[in-house]
DNA sequence: GTGTTCATACCACGAACGGGGTATTGAAAA
DNA sequence: TTTTCAATACCCCGTTCGTGGTATGAACAC
């Protein structure tokens, strides 16, 4: 294999420790090799314009844009563009957004190095690839219906320990409007009560706390 | 400064990538040199007894153990251990513990490696460090009352949707202990309900979901 | 133009929750 | 030994929640 078909790997990761041992694992292979790095999702636009690598591994969460948002900006301009979400385990929402958004593949910042290099090479070669333990958690919930924004909104105050009819007030609706959104919520995520919705939402990822 | 001077660092994490990267930072100061890594709380005790190096880093998060039992075990053995936490923010419960139980230093991953390296270096002249926004995080909630192993209980219970009629079922004792813990539980978070109390407790790592 | 989804709104009712108080037991600490 | 605290238990009572049903207007798709 000849110098010039290296494959070219740019790095987006707010974590100089994770940056640094992504640094050493791509460097360490003969067939690659990592063009630049960026630590901030309107860097990574920057530095792909720049370069055009081949691959780009992309964390979801960066201090600026999210990962996804970046992905966005970035397909918008190159649609070609071989994009690897690479991140610790956030929920299967993001996920699923991130692989509708046209990422290449979707890995765990806790794999075994061999298995990054690996899928950077399927990826280069055109392929997608989505770890079955990810691809498990994407099944598990795919005929689910998702949570409208209103419904997530709604969500959101729930957890703030507020009463339907404050939620009323905040969001200048009726608290029997309320209600019924929070009657949907539960019922779409399967919960028994909006103490359950919550952490349910949590461990998919639909809310933060 | 003679080569037989300089810091023996041990470092112990399951993320091969931040091993990774951990080792590189370490083994490019010219005063530390990493002489063992860890994948597991037990390998961690054993690599500690093999080489009882200096100052050792310690994931809070393994596979086997958690990084303070594994803590634990080695200072039983060794009290003079120097320990330093380094983890992914995980909520100030577990850093009160931590550092309870004899960490020096407790430091987030994301931090800038020029930080991480000068910490190794005063803890190993015997100092202890915690960065400002992670002691900030600890004087939050210096004066709050901890919760207790049964209303622990009672908050997982709680996040799984259960009623108190249910939780009185599961834990064999009548609802209005139940009702009772529920009351404690939300008293000492300052939770106006049962669903801010879990979501508080989720950000205090008291509970994970 | 018809159908679907979403957000909005109202009503009624039983179940669950949260606040207040009091009290007993056992264990741990002072 | 006395005190303190955690866990247990019961009562009352007002508030909030969750469920059922029905309905309207706007936006969007087919």
């Amino acid at each position: 294999m000849g110098e010039q078909e290296k494959i070219r790997v740019l790095s987006v990761d707010d974590h100089p420790l994770l940056s640094e041992g992504i640094a050493t694992i791509i460097n360490s292979q003969p067939d690659m090799e990592l063009i630049s790095q960026a630590s901030s999702g309107t860097e990574a636009i920057q530095r792909y314009r720049e370069h055009q690598p081949d691959v780009t591994l992309m964390d979801l969460r960066l201090p600026d844009l999210s990962g996804i948002d970046a992905m966005i900006a970035i397909r918008t301009e190159f649609p070609e563009a071989r994009i690897i979400m690479l991140t610790t385990f956030e929920g299967d929402v993001e996920i699923h957004r991130a692989l509708q958004a046209g990422a290449r593949a979707y890995l765990l910042k806790n794999m075994p190095p061999s298995e990054i290099v690996d899928v950077i090479r399927q990826v280069r070669a055109g392929k997608k690839r989505v770890p079955p333990e990810i691809a498990a958690q994407l099944a598990e919930h795919m005929g689910d219906d998702e949570l409208t924004a209103r419904e997530v909104e709604v969500l959101r105050k729930v957890a703030g320990g507020n009463r339907n009819r404050d939620i009323a007030d905040l969001l200048f609706i009726s608290e029997e409007t309320v209600k019924v959104h929070v009657k949907h919520i539960m019922d779409k995520l399967g919960a028994k009560d909006r103490t359950q919705a919550i952490a349910i939402a949590v461990r998919r990822g639909i809310i933060e706390l």
